[in-house]
DNA sequence: TTGTAATATGTCATATGTGACATATAATAG
DNA sequence: CTATTATATGTCACATATGACATATTACAA
């Protein structure tokens, strides 16, 4: 596992083990924060492929940049319906989504 | 548009125009609840498929027979959230969900 | 007709998510 | 170095989601 994917899987919330990765985490909730993970860095990557900021993006989806910075954090507090509902409200497809969740 | 998929859609709590179909909902709205009664038939059919009742779904998800059924009717009180983490508890891949995220 | 298992629907106390705000920390320009 | 803009972090009141329960409805035997 990547160092940074580490991190970002620590920063969102979850314990991973020092020795064995993942440790305590079932199949499911590995699988589950990987999704947010890759669903937060797609929005992540549309706002900047729109070179729009936090505070704009917020004010798009009627919500707020420090949402907006949790949500791009893959914070726990988060779900993901929240970041599911602003991709598309980006413009993003389903198609597209749903190649974030597979990824 | 099927009738039985437009009753599922009233029945997810969201009105449907007697004219204009999916009146007053955005693209963004119609593509996210369109998502969601995706993965909602997705989760009855793996169960189905599994042959295992409501009640026993809710044991395996610590949840309730009547939660399973208000996510399998893609109930407005239910999140994609608890929908796509059962369907991951019960065994499904991350590329499955995807696919029921896209179709 | 029963009876019985499965599913649906309504409600409620509590848990979790949310927007908003303050403030901290980058990052970039002047 | 300031400014200034962008992003991150912590908190909180309020909104929404959740499991549990009761009860209704359906499905299908005997």
């Amino acid at each position: 596992m990547k160092l940074d994917k580490r991190k970002k899987i620590e920063k969102a919330g979850w314990k991973v083990g020092s020795a064995d990765e993942f440790l305590g985490l079932t199949k499911e909730e590995s699988a589950y924060i990987e999704m947010k993970l890759s669903l937060s860095d797609a929005l992540k990557n549309e706002r900047i492929k729109r070179q729009i900021s936090q505070v704009e993006l917020a004010k798009l989806i009627s919500s707020s940049q420090s949402r907006v910075a949790k949500m791009e954090a893959a914070d726990p507090s988060v779900s993901v319906d929240l970041i599911v509902r602003s991709l598309l409200a980006l413009g993003v497809s389903r198609r597209q989504v749903a190649n974030s969740v597979a990824a």
